[in-house]
DNA sequence: GTTCGTGATAGTCAAAGCCTATCACATTGA
DNA sequence: TCAATGTGATAGGCTTTGACTATCACGAAC
């Protein structure tokens, strides 16, 4: 059985003369009546009662071409899903983003990728680094964005930007009435940090690495705004992401942020898929749109401590 | 695009390997790759992700690989019926069951089945009402016997009896020496539950929440032989459903009975298959034999608590 | 660096789908 | 009543396709 001799069915139900349905079905007659005759011989059971002038189809043979017609439905859905995707900005794409970034990077970005790709449906997925990097080599993620560096072969990076960070401190630290600093400055400060599983808590380590700062014991956030309402309580001090505290972010109340002068500490962003991905040109597309936000969200001031 | 194009893109979404795909298609690796590449041209899209030692679909070949078993699911139907043309009464059946009711219906099912069509095959598939629930909407089983509710409008429900549960509690409780209760009696009780994902665990539950029991902390079971077990052992007491404690069912050592008098709590059973199926004629039989079970089976004696 | 697993390619062959030519048979019209 | 016509079936043949085995290419694992 195929789907040739189901058309074949289904054209001479509808006509019930052989030349006509064969006719609408580019072939010749004996085509036609040779695969229908076969088709009765696989399934074992007569479709057409055969009289002279006249064909009508038996009550089986009416049902299966009934079915035959759903089943070639269903076929020209599958070419339509196939002709959706070689336009693909009308499919689905999903993509994971890390928790210290998606609130504050999406904002910016849907609206630019709404406009951009207005059919494009985007489904995201909110998840630590580690979970997005396992959801893209396992194939339930198309696409991630998430801070480098990411050791795998497997994945494309495609640089987005380069997120810059800013001290937090509460109103009345020592430190508040400054504008800028330099990363020396932070040396014998202990930052608030993220608990364990957030690669912000690993740039931020790499951070007072550098600076000579450490960790305040004690004391570990779940989550970014934690960190930013433990600094407004007089809690501590912490870093935080630039794309975190500009517009349309709320300033928080009793929270000084302060910019370091060049070599800023930053963290780099990029968005990853699949080397063997069929989407790359459109990725390639997409990281373009995203890359293309303002550079006054990371921009920092003319610093000069 | 033919019938065995789609079965082959069918079993490399199930194995993703070309290998095994092949092999379970019954023709040889080569032949795979060949049919599947000359698809995906034709259809102009990328189906598969073919990296070293992993095969994933794309987001296309898998919302294809589902269309695609829609589409084999009902030329199946059309085979069936041509089947049932040619002798109504043989065939093969697949029906799933779950597995608090499977091992105690079925043997008073299966001998009056095999009366009653002695030319009919039925594989039986054990498995949690979801997972029958799923493979009923698929395609991969024909029929299933589920405890009701079940909310799919794309199913046919035919009721079969309705199975009361019984107390079972270990030989020395307080309420061994009763034959007969009311649910009020219940309460302040705690009971062992199986784990989630079991349909007689929600059963429970509700039988709890009516009678104002609770669930035994600390412990879940992940068998209903388990549960009766426990009881056996002086762990605790559950309810069971009235087939699991009927013959041929062993009774078990230090385990009382307690039936419930009315309305006892119960759960109601039925048989469930596709609307669309072709074999519905044949499934309201096969109902109908089910149903015809003794209804000493599931009858309470005369109980007056 | 070698071995192994896996998917792709090359060459080949049998089967299938399709063709044209023609046949067989029933209906229709003169 | 008979010839003409319409229609579906059959025969022979050709092209295309699906399938095979053998082998290659490449990346991963050891």
């Amino acid at each position: 059985m195929n789907l040739r001799d189901l058309q074949y069915l289904v054209a001479l139900a509808e006509y019930r003369h052989f030349g006509r349905a064969a006719e609408a079905s580019f072939v010749s007659q004996p085509t036609l009546s040779t695969q229908i005759r076969k088709l009765e011989d696989e399934l074992g059971v007569a479709l057409v009662e055969r009289t002279p002038r006249k064909v009508l189809l038996t009550e089986t043979g009416r049902e299966i071409a009934r079915r035959a017609r759903g089943v070639l439905s269903q076929i020209d859905e599958i070419k339509s899903i196939a002709q959706r995707t070689r336009d693909p900005e009308s499919g689905t794409i999903r993509l994971g983003i890390f928790p210290t970034l998606g609130p504050y990077l999406l904002p910016h970005v849907i609206p630019r990728l709404r406009e951009r790709f207005p059919r494009l449906e985007l489904l995201l997925r909110e998840e630590k680094t580690e979970q997005v990097l396992h959801m893209l080599r396992e194939g339930t993620l198309d696409a991630g964005i998430l801070a480098l560096p990411v050791h795998d072969e497997s994945l494309h990076t495609e640089f987005l930007f380069e997120e810059p960070f800013v001290l937090a401190v509460p109103g009345g630290h020592a430190l508040a009435g400054r504008r800028c600093m330099r990363m020396d400055d932070l040396a014998e400060q202990n930052l608030l940090l993220l608990e364990d599983g957030h690669c912000l808590r690993d740039q931020a380590l790499e951070v007072c690495h550098l600076s000579g700062a450490g960790e305040k014991t004690g004391f570990r956030a779940t989550s970014l705004e934690t960190l930013r309402q433990m600094v407004s309580a007089n809690v501590g001090i912490t870093l935080l992401p630039a794309l975190a505290v500009k517009p349309p972010v709320a300033q928080s109340p009793n929270v000084s942020l302060i910019e370091f002068a060049a070599p800023a500490p930053s963290r780099r962003i990029a968005m990853l898929w699949r080397k063997s991905s069929a989407m790359t040109p459109f990725f390639e597309a997409l990281a373009e749109v995203i890359r293309d936000i303002p550079e006054e969200l990371f921009a920092t001031g003319d610093c000069q401590p």
